[in-house]
DNA sequence: CGTCGGTCGTAC
DNA sequence: GACGTACGACCGACGT
């Protein structure tokens, strides 16, 4: 909203809104980074158009608007001079591209586009903003052009979207160009203009012909005088040039008398056309605005209800049964595992049919909960009832909380999270939502919309029941819906086997090992707290000491200040985004040998963080009813197909200090029990191995030799004087570095050579290992060809980076590439031995963590041997490979222990 | 007062 | 600018 100091928008009768869309194209063609949209097609200026159309109707609600775009070829001004806009570089290749989307976007919003080919976008807003004020409208000339200054007059604004609020009146321009409205051409006459090659005077720039102007009155009176102007430089030029003036004059001037025709009819303003909007959109892949413009399906069709007694549960199940299949959509407060709060079910036996059953409501109005042991035995052999075959959104949440109240989910067969994230990994969230969009045209009732989002967010069962009981049919029916297109493109894509064989069987993998959760000595942790506080304390005085007053340790910009300012300590380098300097560990190691209390900052921040991250916070996260931590796995996040793990992440509880190496001693089997920690050795360099069919890797690992005593003995040569464990670890950061294609410039970094040395190093790892440099390049040349890499199971990743002009961009896309078939298929080859193990295990014996390589087990002390031998056998044989996979296991009372 | 982007740090 | 994949704590700017 404008305030009091500027004019505002105008507002007086109808207002017409002139875009200057030439100019606000280029700005969004550069404001936005590279998008590129489903078929690869750059997009990033057809979104910042797209979003500043969007703001302008919604902010200033326009009675009129227009949009006048330039097009390619000479107009009248190249008449005048040959040489106008000639030096002007042609429109980039990607800008180009998105011109006729731009247009239809700006159509489909609403918004009428104006072309002409003998005048410039300027000529045509220019005589229309003339002709509308003539006709008593209000003009706002939407640009962040300084040449539209001059049409400025009662009547007709300046509006820049770059900067809400400036809305520039004759006064305005005056303040912000210096001069007045009438003179503004004059100014620009004198000044030139370097970009469209209006030549102006040489020698005078824009502060010099501002005060010319100023001092003179006009262009006119400088010229027909050039003797009154004191500065002889000035002087000379004019009088040398004044040609050149008033032919830049007329080509900067902005014609008023173009050959077109305001017309308000068809400038009114009716809002955007939602079809049109939704296809392009779609087809553009502008994936949140898609919501607001897809059509609503009519949903009197649905036949939603709620179930108001048991008998008509045993109905609802003989119709699943009858069907073979079912979808369903169990409702909870807390999706946590453990949690319970079952809220309700929803089932579908076929499309555009619900049932809920109403089970944990406060109040529900008319109708009433049902008995929930009644309600659920009713169920129960239905839902575990392997015949009926089971479909829903995230089916593992449904198992975790049925399982809760004891009734088992049998029959899984589609879970459309996770056909989505296999078809298209590298966009979560899978949200059943976005799914029934795309696949359905259907816009569906969002979780945030019914409960509120965050704090304010409240309980399904403290809701109104209809609303929640439509939701909960909806989520169950659109699952049912989706399975049909979801299972064909997953046959289409030849990703069937892959959900079939891996991620289906998984699903009750996870729920298992959530449901187990891993025991947590709490004592021990409030033990190490008390510990940690203490010398939290100390380092805290001792940094407030050398720092000479106190300031927040954990604040990167506070800290700064003492180190850079204060201090006076040499800053090195600065964070991506905001510039600050950067108070990163490695700018602190450096500092550190100047100065005392880097060092003491570096301590103090690794105490803190395993303190508030790890040995304060496990401790909350254990289950009362259980006594234990139970992790929640997701299996449709990680591009790659790891899984993750949070609330709480037990993928990155410390381990390589000794403080890290105690918190892990807190993960404890109980009485009687012991953890059995399994690891892959070395996995992803095997699988590179595998991959590549490097012939000196393969037979390294076949040998069983060390791999990277045999990297250092490749790249560092047989005779090098170095310390063997030192050539051994600089060897083992290279052999990791490839992973992740790492350069030579953050290599040299990490072994403390130089840049060319680390490039030296890279250079003869690829001599010694052959097969890894063709591999690469031809991993890379294919993913570029087809757009997307895969891993040895079929899972794939998109990768349409790869074409990128961007070099940066590039870089980085062939970096994924390069990983994504070892880092994903290292995670198949876990999860297919998670699967073959649960299948196995003997009864008293869990899985209950999954660590990227690593599992861990809470085992019987009596079953310790043999269950040690299953996991070890079905993790070297999960998949063949070239090269053996090895396991290292270990057995103890704690995870610390089982990995000593 | 809550949300969100930025920075940092932990794991594999 | 420079190492892939995650999750989460904390700060501080910003908006309600």
């Amino acid at each position: 909203m404008p305030s009091d100091s500027n004019p505002g928008p105008p507002s007086a009768g109808g207002c017409l809104y002139l875009i200057d869309g030439s100019s606000q194209l280029y700005r969004a063609f550069h404001a936005i980074r590279e998008l590129s949209g489903p078929d690869g097609r750059p997009t990033n200026a057809v979104y910042g158009f797209v979003n500043m159309l969007r703001k302008l109707v919604a902010d200033h609600a326009p009675d009129l608007v227009a949009a006048a775009f330039d097009t390619r070829g000479p107009t009248f001004r190249t008449g005048l001079d040959a040489e106008y806009k000639a030096n002007r570089p042609s429109m980039p290749d990607d800008l180009a591209a998105q011109v006729p989307a731009v247009h239809e976007a700006c159509e489909a919003l609403g918004v009428p586009i104006l072309t002409h080919d003998e005048y410039e976008a300027d000529d045509v807003i220019g005589t229309l903003a003339e002709q509308a004020r003539a006709g008593g409208y209000e003009v706002a000339i939407v640009t962040g052009d300084k040449d539209f200054y001059q049409l400025v007059r009662d009547g007709i604004r300046v509006f820049n979207p770059r900067d809400e609020g400036a809305w520039l009146d004759a006064d305005g321009v005056r303040e912000k160009f210096g001069v007045a409205p009438d003179k503004v051409v004059d100014v620009l006459a004198l000044m030139g203009d370097a970009v469209d090659n209006v030549k102006g005077v040489p020698g005078i720039g824009e502060k010099g012909a501002r005060e010319l102007i100023e001092a003179h009155g006009s262009l006119d009176a400088l010229l027909a005088d050039p003797a009154q102007v004191a500065r002889k430089r000035y002087r000379t030029a004019l009088e040398q040039h004044a040609d050149e003036a008033r032919l830049s004059r007329e080509l900067v001037r902005i014609r008023t008398d173009a050959p077109v025709a305001f017309d308000a009819a068809a400038f009114r303003y009716r809002g955007p056309d939602a079809g049109r909007c939704f296809e392009l959109f779609s087809a553009l892949g502008f994936r949140t605005l898609i919501p607001e413009y897809a059509p609503t399906v009519d949903t009197v069709e649905a036949d939603y209800g709620i179930v108001r007694a048991i008998a008509e549960i045993e109905t609802l199940a003989n119709e699943a049964r009858a069907s073979g299949r079912c979808s369903l959509h169990v409702l909870a407060d807390d999706v946590r595992p453990r949690a319970g709060a079952l809220v309700g079910v929803a089932i579908s036996t076929a499309p555009g049919r619900g049932h809920y059953v109403p089970l944990g409501h406060a109040a529900l109005g008319a109708e009433a909960n049902l008995d929930a042991p009644a309600a659920l035995a009713a169920l129960r052999s239905m839902l575990g009832d392997p015949a009926v075959r089971k479909i829903g959104h995230d089916l593992k949440a449904g198992v975790m909380v049925l399982a809760h109240e004891d009734v088992p989910l049998g029959g899984l067969d589609l879970d459309t999270m996770i056909a989505s994230y296999l078809l298209d990994a590298t966009r979560p969230p899978h949200r059943i939502e976005d799914l029934a969009l795309e696949h359905l045209g259907y816009k569906a009732m969002a979780e945030d919309e019914l409960r509120g989002r965050g704090a304010k967010a409240l309980k399904f069962g403290d809701l109104p029941a209809d609303a929640v009981v439509r939701y909960c049919n909806e989520r169950s029916d659109l699952a049912l819906k989706l399975a049909a297109p979801l299972r064909d493109r997953l046959a289409d894509e030849a990703l069937e086997p892959l959900y079939q064989e891996l991620e289906l069987p998984l699903i009750p993998v996870l729920a298992s090992i959530e449901r187990a959760g891993v025991r947590v000595d709490t004592d021990a942790l409030g033990r190490m707290s008390v510990r940690l506080e203490a010398e939290l304390t100390a380092l805290q005085r001792d940094i407030h000491e050398l720092a000479g007053g106190e300031f927040n340790i954990n604040s990167p910009k506070q800290l700064s200040e003492v180190l850079f300012e204060k201090l006076q300590l040499p800053s090195s380098r600065r964070t991506g985004k905001t510039r600050v300097a950067s108070t990163s560990v490695a700018v602190l190691e450096e500092l550190a040998l100047a100065h005392d209390l880097p060092r003491k900052v570096l301590d103090w921040r690794s105490l803190q963080k395993l303190k508030g991250t790890y040995v304060d916070a496990l401790p909350q996260l254990v289950n009362p009813e259980t006594g234990r931590v139970h992790t929640s796995f997701n299996q449709a996040v990680a591009a790659t197909g790891r899984l993750s793990s949070s609330d709480p992440n037990l993928q990155n509880i410390p381990i390589r200090t000794e403080l890290g190496r105690q918190i892990r001693g807190a993960f404890v089997a109980p009485p009687g029990s012991v953890l059995i920690s399994a690891d892959y050795s070395q996995i992803e360099l095997r699988v590179l191995a595998h991959l590549s069919g490097d012939d000196s890797l393969i037979a390294a690992f076949r040998r069983g030799d060390d791999i990277h005593d045999q990297t250092a003995l490749k790249v560092f040569g047989p005779e090098s004087t170095l310390d063997p464990h030192e050539l051994r670890r600089r060897a083992k950061i290279i052999n990791y570095a490839l992973l992740y294609g790492k350069t030579a410039f953050t290599l040299a970094r990490d072994i403390g050579v130089s840049q060319p040395a680390a490039q030296a190093f890279i250079d003869a790892y690829f001599d010694g290992f052959p097969g890894v440099r063709g591999y690469i390049d031809a991993t890379i040349a294919r993913a570029r060809e087809s757009g997307s890499v895969s891993t040895m199971l079929g899972r794939r990743r998109r990768v349409p980076e790869l074409s990128s002009r961007n070099g940066q961009i590039r870089a980085a896309a062939e970096r994924v590439t390069v990983n994504l078939p070892i880092q994903g298929s290292a995670a198949d080859i876990l999860k297919r031995a998670m699967i073959d193990i649960h299948g196995s295990l003997p009864a008293g014996a869990r899985m209950i963590l999954t660590v990227h390589d690593e599992l861990l087990f809470e085992v019987p002390e009596a079953l310790a041997d043999t269950v040690a031998a299953l996991v070890r056998d079905r993790m070297e044989h999960a998949l063949p490979l070239a090269v053996p996979l090895t396991v290292d296991i270990g057995i103890g009372g704690s995870w610390k222990q089982a990995k000593g």
